[in-house]
DNA sequence: TAAATATTTAACACTGAGTTAATAAATTTT
DNA sequence: AAAATTTATTAACTCAGTGTTAAATATTTA
């Protein structure tokens, strides 16, 4: 059953998109604000999330960022829902995480036909694409497996190693500054000390070869080969 | 936590920005004319500052224009408020340096939403949008890759080599004045020897090739090719 | 639960980027 | 052309930033 989530503080429309999805089969859950949305979106974990912008104390960008954080929503869709004469940029919310932007007022055919296009689009590349495996240098990395291999050797990385390495190797040659892989792979609620990374950096050298990741004094560390 | 800074000599104004700003969780300071203004601004370092235009002694163009001296603002966003009947030229705002322009009056809804649009912009163009490549004579310099290449040869600089060969590099054949490399390379609070630059233009002569950077004795240095 | 593994902290060593200082060279002013 | 001013060069020094290691926590696994 495919589970989807309306966060909005207008009771009219939510009981509205209720009705329709309903209609389609889908099981559906309502909150009334942003921060009622995240609790239930943490409780249900919907397959898909429809979230108002404009909503009183926490707006919908806010919510999608929140929940962005967790990687238990990665296979979340997200789409906000915004009145035509509010001038958002789209492609802020896409930048959050979003996946769509429904303009307010909407039919009810076109909203549940969007709304059935975002799922198709999921549950194929749910499927089908696989994992992508980088093949870099005399590496691969498959992001699936959480496995390196140089040749036919394998490499054992730790969660936190694989996450910082796949890090750098997402983008080879672009130099990561400290608080730059901070934010991303312990993200930003997490404080720890400041010779974290290098001990991380250590031990990925110590595993996969120490000519691979370089630092950059005063600026931070790239994967180069 | 987000900061704010507002500056308005229109005590009523101030009220009502402040308490709608706070209301949306913002963390929000305030200042009565153009001089306080930077003071606080100096202090708290907000990442948006709100500043009246028309204000005795001290107007906004003036304080924007003060701001963005001292790279440690280059973050920060600044809007302008002005009255509608005000004609200000825009365009002379965002010359200086402003990023917006909010025009008096203004409801609670539409300014909160246009400040809240602002600091997502910020937020989403720190993080996603790749650092631009400039490719000039036979160099090219990308800003994200921390690099230098002549041809297929790889020229690596020190940070504040690169920040500095950056700096010339962003303006071909503008002379930039020792006072003003100090500003945008070292900041406002560092205070450094006056032969530094001489020696950093050394080197990066020496590793780029003495060709590029050229003295204009009693002013400055220029990048040229 | 204990044992194994992963992650973080803390303490100290090390390195070179950045700076200074001293002197030489170039340019401008007198 | 001498004096004054500004920039270039060189080498030595200093410390912020990084590397390393081991021990302390946290987390996962058996």
């Amino acid at each position: 059953m495919t589970k989807i989530l309306i966060v909005d503080d207008e009771p009219d429309i939510l009981e509205f998109l209720q009705y329709n999805l309903e209609k389609e089969g889908f099981e559906v859950s309502v909150a009334n604000d942003g921060e009622e949305g995240l609790i239930k979106a943490h409780s249900s974990v919907p397959d898909l999330i429809v979230l108002d912008i404009m909503m009183p104390r926490m707006d919908g960008f806010e919510v999608c960022k929140e929940l962005r954080k967790d990687p238990k929503f990665d296979q979340t869709i997200i789409t906000f829902l915004t009145a035509k004469d509010e001038d958002y940029s789209q492609i802020a919310a896409l930048d959050l995480g979003g996946d769509d932007f429904i303009t307010k007022p909407v039919s009810p055919r076109v909203f549940t036909s969007r709304i059935k296009a975002l799922l198709r689009r999921k549950k194929s590349s749910d499927s089908n694409i696989p994992d992508q495996i980088i093949q870099i240098a005399d590496l691969v990395i498959d992001r699936e497996k959480v496995l390196v291999k140089r040749g036919e050797e394998k490499i054992e990385l730790a969660k936190k190693e694989f996450e910082l390495f796949c890090l750098l190797v997402g983008k080879p040659g672009k130099v990561y500054t400290r608080e730059e892989i901070f934010r991303k792979v312990w993200g930003t609620d997490v404080i720890v000390g400041n010779r974290t990374i290098d001990v991380h950096i250590r031990k990925l050298r110590e595993k996969v070869g120490s000519d691979y990741i370089k630092t950059i004094k005063g600026i931070g560390y790239k994967f180069e080969f």
